[in-house]
RNA sequence: GCCCACGUAGCUCAGCUGGAUAGAGCAACGGACUUCUAAUCCGUAGGUCAGAGGUUCGAAUCCUCUCGUGGGUACCA
């Protein structure tokens, strides 16, 4: 409808021969604006030296000689010069109707048709459970997942870790040095090694299989590889309890073994981007454009992990993604500049990669702040939260905030809060939605798409309508900006809109043509919150 | 030092590509359930939008500087 509107005001502008090419069409925060308005007044007043007011004046006439549809059934001017639209009641009328035919669909876009997408997210090493600051990623990630499969994209969730690396063999050892303790040796336990108590469940579940049969194993590999096991099978369960399943796991490993590391490297030394220097191989990141070189290979022959992220990068514009999504933590900030730069000499277009950095979460707990860390395991783990509070408090929680923000999370109030949590104010608006729903079942009345949706007079009806039909454009937009906060907030304000709705007006009343009509409405809207909450991940009860 | 975020009510945060009187929740105070579930609604109070300049018809929003917070600046990931 916007459009409408922009297409309309754009043709006037043709017919009075003022520039049209500078206009913007804003939704009305007021609705004493109309259900649109316009700055094109103020705008062009610079360019045609006249005054706002005159200019609008003349639009606005010429808006109603043009008006012969009656798309408009109002245009003021306001303000400084503000040309404010209320248009044609029945056009919202005809639109409510489409969303009671639409349903499941309403709101879904197919500007993504035909597109693949990949998004990566999580990607912790399986170095110990997932803690709540992991919780934030993973929740944006999913949900930017869901906003891309609304707008059409085919879309791949990928989790991607490293089990080669440092953190990994000293996993392995801190394991392994466990089990030793649990056979009986008294050794001391480095201060280096992973201190959770998972550490010791894993070497005691080893013992158990093998007593001390490994003791003097040469083959250290093993302990690791049953601690990735193990603490692997534990982070997909504690994301699946939040509703999170990935496609594609993308092992490190795999890029030594099929040879991309190499590969890289050589691409690399042919263009000319890396160089031997104190027995390691650095990466000539200020020849494009970078500040400093970076080391890509160590003088112990092992690459730091920028060069697996560059080879991991390159495989996704391999295999063909339209959109690569990346959501990091603000600690890997200084990562991916080096790998777009190579992804762009090495020929692809690496605005095909959005990075969506988010700040840390700062966990307070008992008026201080915990210091997190999962080798000092003084972590608050992921799942801890999700059983004190349930998952759609956790989900909420994490996508409430932009992600550019530093995320606040204090333990207690969110215990203390977990039921007068903010998720619940949407959740019991669709439940009173639904409600209504059955009541009205219950004393005959069903929904009737004849009703006389005229009757629906009231302001906040009509404020209500003008939300819910905005709901598809958000979608579409938040494809772009990549921020499922806009959608909390979204429904949020559409979940007050509603309450206030609810405790001024009765929609069954023995005035059945105005029943019809309300049911309309609400049944509407009861579609949008349903599908508003599903596309953040959350239940929607029809009973709470 | 340099780079990237952020700084809005006592607290946690919104504020859409610059727009009309800066908004919620929590906390405080006062109201509303014989009426579709009060997990709700209504009202009161609470602000130098960190500070200073600049851009313009118009700035919380854009630019510069200062201060503060977090992160990065590793042959850790």
């Amino acid at each position: 409808m916007r459009n409408k509107v922009l297409e309309k005001l754009q043709g006037t502008l043709v017919e009075l021969n003022f520039p049209t090419d500078t206009v913007i069409i804003q939704n009305s925060k007021n609705p004493d604006h109309g259900d649109f308005s316009s700055n094109i007044a103020m705008i062009l007043s610079g360019k045609l030296k006249q005054p706002p007011q005159k200019i609008a004046d003349e639009i606005i006439q010429k808006l109603f000689e043009l008006n012969s549809d009656n798309f408009f059934s109002n245009v003021e001017k306001a303000g400084p010069g503000f040309i404010n639209f209320k248009l044609n009641k029945n056009l919202f009328h005809g639109k409510l109707l489409h969303v009671l035919k639409s349903d499941t669909e309403f709101g879904k876009s197919s500007i993504g048709k035909g597109k693949s997408a990949n998004v990566e997210f999580v990607s912790a090493n399986p170095t110990g459970p997932l803690t709540v600051g992991h919780g934030r990623g993973a929740m944006l990630g999913d949900t930017v997942a869901n906003i891309l499969e609304w707008n059409g994209y085919k879309v791949q969730r990928e989790y991607y870790f490293n089990n080669a690396g440092r953190q990994m063999r000293v996993l392995g050892q801190s394991v392994y040095s466990r089990y030793l303790k649990t056979c009986g040796q008294d050794l001391k336990f480095d201060d280096e090694f992973y201190q959770g108590e998972y550490i010791k469940e894993i070497a005691e579940l080893i013992f158990n299989e093998f007593g001390d049969s490994l003791m003097s194993d040469q083959n250290p590999d093993y302990f690791k590889d049953k601690a990735e096991k193990f603490i692997f099978e534990d982070i997909k369960s504690s994301l699946k309890k939040l509703g999170l399943e990935f496609d594609h796991f993308y092992n490190e490993q795999e890029l030594y073994n099929s040879g991309k590391i190499q590969h890289i490297l050589d691409e690399l030394d042919s263009n000319g981007l890396i160089y031997q220097k104190d027995d390691a191989t650095w990466f000539k990141g200020t020849q494009i454009g970078r500040d400093v070189d970076k080391v890509l290979v160590k003088k112990t022959g092992e690459p730091t992990y920028r060069l697996p992220d560059m080879a991991y990068h390159k495989t996704k514009f391999e295999r063909g993604f339209d959109l690569c999504i990346d959501v990091f933590g603000a600690d890997h900030i200084d990562t991916y500049p080096d790998v777009l730069a190579v992804i762009d000499q090495l020929g692809y277009d690496s605005n095909k990669v959005k990075v969506l950095i988010h700040q840390f979460v700062t966990i307070m707990k008992n008026g201080e702040q915990v210091k997190m860390s999962t080798r000092k395991a003084n972590f608050v783990t992921l799942d801890e939260l999700i059983d004190e509070v349930g998952a759609d408090v956790v989900r909420y929680f994490f996508i409430m905030r932009g992600m550019s923000t530093h995320l606040n999370f204090d333990l207690d109030i969110a215990k203390d809060q977990s039921d007068n949590n903010p998720v619940f104010y949407l959740q019991y608006a669709h439940a009173r939605m639904c409600n209504i729903i059955n009541r009205a079942k219950g004393f005959g009345h069903t929904i009737n798409l004849k009703a006389d949706l005229g009757l629906l007079k009231e302001d906040e009806e009509q404020q209500l309508i003008n939300q819910l039909l905005k709901l598809p454009e958000l979608i579409e937009k938040c494809s772009i900006q990549l921020e499922p906060q806009l959608i909390v907030n979204f429904l949020h304000e559409f979940a007050s809109k509603f309450h206030k709705y609810y405790a001024h007006f009765k929609v069954i009343t023995d005035d059945k043509k105005l029943t019809d009509a309300r049911l309309i409405l609400i049944k509407a809207i009861q579609i949008a919150m349903r599908n508003g909450l599903t596309l953040i991940g959350i239940n929607a009860p029809e009973r709470m």
